[in-house]
Parts: C-alpha cells; structure tokens; sequence
RNA sequence: GUGGGUGUAGCUCAGCUGGUUAGAGCGCUAGGUUGUGGCCCUGGAGGCCGAGAGUUCGAAUCUCUUCACCCACCCCA
C-alpha cells in the first residue's frame, strides 16, 4: 500500500523557514499576557467527552457534528478538545485554584480540532491563543480583557480592525427575549431561509445573524435583545461600554453579535480583521457566568477570547506587515580538509558554550561555495580555516558586511566574536 | 453536509481547437584557472503534467470517476 504523503485534511505543515515568524507572536502574546498577570495553563490534548458534551450547548455544531471522539481500550468516550474554555474551567476545578487567590488568571496557546470543511481561515487543527480570567464579575474585568486583546495585535502592527461587542444577557434575562423574538417571527415563519427555520426550533438567537436578504429584512424591526436586558445585564453592559471608553479603545455595537457556545452570558465580543475572506473574526470572545456551576462548582464569574493564530498570520499576511525575525547566524566556519573540519568542530563548540549562533560547513565543497552559502545566511563573520590557517594558527575571519579581513589567533576567536 | 473553481519542476506559472525527446522565470547545484559571498556569464540536476479508467494511430491537452487544495454557504478562532 502506498504511503500518503499530504498532511491530513484540514491540517498543515509549518515549516521550518515560517516557524520563527510564529514563534515571535506567540512570545509577543506571553509578554502582555505576564503584563496583565496571566500565567500559563497547559491541559491535555483530549478530555472526557461529556466535558464538552454537557456544556458547549447540545445543539451546537461543534458539538454535534464536529468532534474527534474515539473510545479509549478501556471503553472511556474521550474528544480532542474543540475549545479551550471547559478544559481549563475543569482544570481549575479539579485542583481548586479558587482557594489559592480570588482571581485566577490564566492563558493558554493551544492545538484545538474541529471537523469542518476547510476553507481560508478555517482549519481542523488549528491554535488558539486564549485567556481566560475567572473571579470578577466586574464589567472592568471584561475591558481588560479586552484591551489585552486589542493590547497585542496592536502590538504586532496591526491597525486595520473592528472591535464588536453586545451583550447577550443572562439566563433570568435572555429567555423572556427569545420569547418575544419567536412571537415576533411566527408570522414571517414561512418567509424564513431554511437555516433559519431551523433554528427557529433551536436557537433563535442565531437568527439575527443571518446573512439571507430576506431574513436580514425580516429581522430589521424585530425586537432588540438590549432592550430585554434586566438591570443587573444592563448595568454591566453599561459600565463595560463607559471603561472601554476610558481605555480609548473604539467600540461598535452589533446587536446581532451572538457566540457560539451555550454557555456565554453578558459580555460578548468579536475583533474582526479584514483581509480574511467570510471567516473575518480574529478574536472572539465574551462572559460566562454560570460555566462552572453547570460543571458541578460554586457560581464564579469568568471572562475570557480565544484567538485563531492562523487567522492572525494570514491577516498579518494581508496587511503586508512584517514580522521581525531574527535568524541571523553570527558567525559562519568554512572548512578545507579533514584537519580543518576537526578544528572548525571544536572552534564552534566553544562558540555555542558562549551563545554565540554559528554554522559550520563540513560539506567538502569549494570554498566559494561555501563562503555563497555563508552570504546567503547572511552572517556577521564567516571564519576561514584553510591549510595556511592551520599550519600558522592564525585564523581569517571576514567581516561580511565590510568585506574586510581580520587575521587573529585561534585562541582569541571567541574574544573577537563576543 | 451543499454549491463553484483549480490541480504541469522546490516556488510562480506558459503549454493555441490532441501530434514527435514537456517549457520559462526564480530557486538549487557546478564551473568562469591556482584558497573567498552578494552582480554578470555558462553548464547541470529536478516533473510517470494530482490519481485511476476510457476515446484515439497518438492525450498534459477530450470524456468519466476519484482524491486533494482553494472559495463561498453552514459554523466558528
């Protein structure tokens, strides 16, 4: 049987020569995490299936359709994680980090997997970026949040965006909404798309969504979920859109905005970019309250985004923003014969032991060539060991930018090149 | 799951309505005399033309099937 050769559908390569442009935004995405006082939180690749089946909404097509479950020998139902938010509410549960301080803020850079089609940002493995900060019920909390988010892809270069926000309400709130929503939309029911129609019996609330012309049409004098709100959702919502003010961050307000999953309550969030084709949402994220008392534990308030890292790269891509990487060896060894390959190995071990990055060529080529291959590294120096070097001890070392030669002594190689 | 598009060297692509050993640019590699990069010149390697079947004297080119990728719906990061 043949082998296949292509990654598996829906999933990539990342080669070794685009590696350092992710390594950096996710370094960059560390340091204003530890700004904000978030450490990291690392939970397995997979879960108990019931993990996510009790808690991101039985209806939801993640959970129904999209999921990599399998059976453990033992017979135990296990899923690949497809969101990162129950693995580390569980995880906090499991190991009580409530009694360890009232707030707990973490973060995580994570593979998630989800079984869709795939299309321009969309993947079936793919990295989030996430926070989540559990403890404060405070409508601040939730602009932090959210100026962290705005904090770090700023930080990458990125200008060009749109910050959404609504406010989905809570479970006191929300249903008297779906009420008048599904009373409101009876008499057009016919007139619905068939989606629609679907989640009219589901999840109305996806109804606002829609991108069907006659629907959007439909839905422009249906009643508003803002004015539904209960005091305690509008105050919060109220104060949320007053401290973004005070952070300066600019805000739209898209009554339509709803997340994904069941559990969300209050805040809901989405930065979108452009550049990204339909699947335009970089950022997505909200409030969800009542998460972890579904789970089993005492009511605790959290907020938190996950961000697709592939959705960033390609909207860094599309902006034409560079990522400043730094592969740039210092210092590059070019070898003649047997002697001097021996020399060259025991000279780079001693550079490494320093930090010094160097490359040494022990390939047997010209030297032309290999002093071409040291010009397409783009190196500092590149230290010349030939026959004359080994029998004098003194070796040449080549400024590449300069052009200039050196000669200095084996034993004071590492002193010039510090 | 539903539509539409594409599939030729590592990369970006040419190959007209089927006709001999399949091309370019870039990249890779080796040279341009005796131990030295970036420019220039010359040579070389590398493709069962996504896969399978069919039509034909003959198929990268036509037909069917399949797979993969891309785009959109859906969903979501």
């Amino acid at each position: 049987m043949d082998i296949n050769y292509k990654a598996p559908r829906g999933t990539y390569d990342l080669l070794p020569e685009d590696s350092p442009k992710w390594q950096y935004v996710e370094e960059q995405f560390r340091k204003i995490c530890k700004n904000y006082g978030f450490k990291e939180l690392r939970t397995p690749t997979f879960e108990h299936t019931e993990l996510f089946t009790r808690n991101l909404g039985t209806t939801t097509d993640v959970v129904t359709k999209e999921m990599y479950t399998f059976n453990t020998k033992g017979n135990t139902s296990l899923t690949l994680k497809p969101e990162g938010t129950a693995p580390a509410m569980r995880a906090f549960i499991e190991h009580n980090l409530s009694n360890i301080q009232p707030i707990t803020k973490m973060y995580y850079i994570a593979k998630l997997f989800r079984y869709e089609r795939p299309q321009a940002g969309r993947y079936r493995e793919h990295t989030q970026l996430g926070i989540e900060c559990i403890g404060s019920h405070s409508a601040k909390t939730d602009a932090e949040i959210i100026s962290l988010a705005i904090n770090f892809i700023e930080s990458l270069g990125i200008k060009e965006y749109n910050l959404k926000i609504n406010s989905i309400g809570c479970p006191k709130c929300r249903p008297v909404f779906i009420n008048a929503l599904t009373e409101y939309t009876k008499e057009y029911y016919n007139d619905l798309c068939d989606t629609c129609q679907k989640r009219f019996e589901q999840n109305p609330l996806r109804m606002l969504d829609c991108k069907e012309e006659k629907c959007i049409e439909i839905f422009k004098n249906a009643p508003n979920l803002i004015d539904y709100l209960d005091d305690d959702c509008n105050y919060h919502f109220n104060e949320l859109k007053n401290s973004l003010k005070v952070l300066g961050i600019k805000f739209s307000i898209d009554n339509n905005l709803v997340r994904g999953f069941d559990y969300y309550t209050k805040t809901a969030f989405e930065i979108v970019s452009t550049g990204l084709g339909s699947q335009n949402a970089v950022c997505g994220g909200g409030r969800y309250d009542n998460l972890i008392e579904e789970l089993g534990f005492k009511s605790t308030p959290s907020v938190g985004f996950g961000m697709g890292l592939e959705r960033l790269m390609i909207t860094l891509e599309s902006l034409g923003i560079n990522i400043p990487v730094d592969t740039r060896p210092t210092c590059y060894i070019v070898t003649t014969n047997e002697k001097s390959e021996e020399l060259g190995l025991s000279i780079a071990n001693s550079l490494r032991k320093n930090n010094i990055p160097c490359e040494l060529d022990v390939s047997g080529r010209s030297i032309k060539a290999q002093m071409k291959t040291s010009g397409k590294m783009n190196v500092k120096f590149t230290v010349i060991i030939g026959q004359e070097e080994i029998q004098s001890g003194i070796l040449t070392i080549k400024n590449m930018d300069t052009s200039s030669q050196e000669k200095i002594p084996i034993d004071q190689i590492l002193e010039y090149l510090l």
